[in-house]
DNA sequence: ATGTCGTGAAAGTCACGA
């Protein structure tokens, strides 16, 4: 299975690109982010078209999220249990949930597409949301892998937060001033390290960015943020083959900020590779 | 110039989010 993730940032706007670089690349199940339309809005004929089914979640010209699978989309989840919502002025259990999260089964593996909250500020309320939103995403991935030790589990998406100062290439993103590298955010990616879910892309492919503002040559000085990740169960990760960042994808006729960032798995052959670094000790 | 995008609502430009 080739698996990628992909902020596309309004599927509308980039449904021709997102769909010939799926047939291109053979994927066979893409998790994008900030579709940003309403499900009923999704382009689904272009996918339907090259052989994709789609699971989508949008609820307006905010966020959104979609799965698109060759193979046949199962118990799709929208939303994870316990995910926290957000209403301007508001604090509280039962706050309006945003289109952040779709879960799905594709092949025996229990994928989720994700865009968590960006922040905004170190004092803004978003901030808190977004703490608050990862905490409770590893609660309820520790929570599953505590049920079922063995199911081959993917967090995949847009997590706003470069992990390291390595994943850091922006100037405008400092320590102390701005979000996605501050220690609380930091210390919440690692966490779910201690979930039992670990970064499969990394150990294969150590640097590199998935995120280039579009604001102030920032590609073209290669000024960005590796903030897109693929975070994998043991059976998951033992699974991986190999790894790609499609910084390509950032180049040409309107593109995405993002680029893709693709996972190769042999399901069949879990565990029994020798050949690539261990990803759990 | 916070210098670019995408969206919706109102409108032929603006507010908002990133």
């Amino acid at each position: 299975m080739r698996l990628a993730t992909w902020n596309v940032n309004s599927i509308r706007a980039r449904v021709t690109r997102t769909v010939e670089f799926c047939v291109r690349e053979h994927i066979d199940v893409l998790a994008m982010q900030e579709i940003k339309c309403k499900t009923e809005q999704f382009p689904y004929a272009a996918f339907e078209e090259a052989g994709y089914h789609v699971a989508a979640h949008g609820l307006n010209q905010w966020n959104g999220v979609a799965i698109a699978s060759r193979e046949p989309i199962e118990d799709v989840e929208i939303g994870f249990p316990g995910m926290p919502g957000f209403e301007k002025g508001k604090e509280g259990p039962d706050l309006p949930q945003e289109a952040r999260a779709i879960g799905a089964t594709v092949g025996g593996v229990r994928v989720w597409s994700l865009y968590v909250p960006n922040g905004r500020g170190l004092n803004d309320p978003h901030y808190v949301y977004k703490l608050d939103w990862l905490e409770k995403l590893r609660a309820y991935a520790a929570d599953t892998l505590a049920k079922d030790p063995d199911l081959p589990l993917a967090l995949t998406g847009d997590f706003n937060i470069a992990p390291t100062d390595a994943d850091n290439g922006d100037p405008t993103v400092v320590e102390g001033a701005t979000t996605h590298v501050s220690p609380p955010e930091r210390a919440a990616f690692a966490a779910f390290e201690s979930a039992g879910l670990a970064d499969v892309v990394r150990p294969l492919i150590p640097t590199g960015y998935t995120y280039w503002d579009y604001k102030q040559l920032r590609f073209p000085r290669n000024e960005g943020l590796r903030i897109d990740f693929i975070l994998g169960s043991r059976a998951f990760a033992d699974a991986v083959q190999g790894a790609e960042i499609h910084r390509n994808e950032r180049k040409g006729e309107v593109p995405s900020d993002h680029v893709p960032v693709v996972a190769d798995l042999d399901l069949a052959d879990a565990g029994d590779d020798d050949d690539l670094p261990m990803i759990f000790g």
